[in-house]
DNA sequence: TTAAATGTAATAGATGCTGTTACAGCAGGA
DNA sequence: TCCTGCTGTAACAGCATCTATTACATTTAA
């Protein structure tokens, strides 16, 4: 499958989000952000509202509304934004339970889950080693 | 997005051809082991195909046709079924090309190149560590 | 009170996955 | 040589998800 970009869009809206307010700028609209993701306001709410159920960003409305981070770049890691955006599990079961009279069919998906387990976890360490300063540092090396 | 199962399928399928030719049977025929999967056989032909393809199995033609392992299954990697049967990245890219005149928009993708290209290796690190053998070990435990 | 932005529903188009039917191709055995 | 059984693959349907977009009620600082 073509893999979504959900955690693409919520780090580039982190690490702008970071560099305005680094810049003296406190809050940032959602038109000021899908500026730069290059997509719909309505696309970077959505995922917002993603970062402000985890409490990675602030919120306020009314006149003069727009986001801001809740914490430091530093503090906020990347395995926060995969928990935030992405809640499927990264491999899928069988669609149709197998069949239970074989052996491996009885077997296989208690085995699976386990090594899937292992393997997120994996994944989530990784990603617990970066945070959105570190991204924003390599992005701005480009520069 | 709900992931995949084509993992899974392919896991399933030689964890069965394994098992199989420990009881004595030297080839299965994709109906064979379409019963154990619950799936259209087609399903597991598409999957045998795949994994063909990488030199994990071996197919014969013609009359008394079927499959078998290319190899014992203790060096039949997960690594190696993951590269066989997901060739997409993990984690896609911006849908539409960032504002390269936004600092991040410009830098972004490089930035997360880098750190998708380390949580993919961890992933490939961590299902290098499993065999087939491994998972029908675990899988036979729960019969 | 007003103006500006959020929060979210509804919808459309594109794409991918699973499942199914259909059929040509291949090769061992009678 | 012909038959038979299975592979290989195309075509298609149904379903789900993702991105993008429009629309509009809600919120709140000025």
């Amino acid at each position: 499958m073509a893999a979504n970009s959900r955690l693409t869009i919520a780090v580039h809206i982190l690490a702008w989000l970071a560099l305005a307010h680094r810049r003296g700028t406190e809050l940032l609209t959602s038109d000021q952000v899908a500026a730069s993701v290059n997509t719909n306001p309505v696309i970077i709410r959505r995922s917002l509202g993603d970062l402000r159920r985890a409490g990675l960003v602030v919120v306020r409305h009314g006149a003069g509304a727009g986001w801001r981070l809740a914490r430091v770049p530093e503090e906020i890691l990347l395995v926060d934004v995969y928990d935030a955006v992405e809640q499927d599990p990264l491999f899928g079961m069988h669609h149709t339970e197998p069949n239970l009279a074989c052996p491996v069919g009885k077997g296989i998906r208690p085995a699976l889950g386990e090594v899937y387990g292992r393997a997120e976890l994996a994944l989530r360490t990784e990603f617990g080693s970066t945070s959105i300063a570190d991204v924003l540092r390599e992005t701005l090396l480009t520069s």
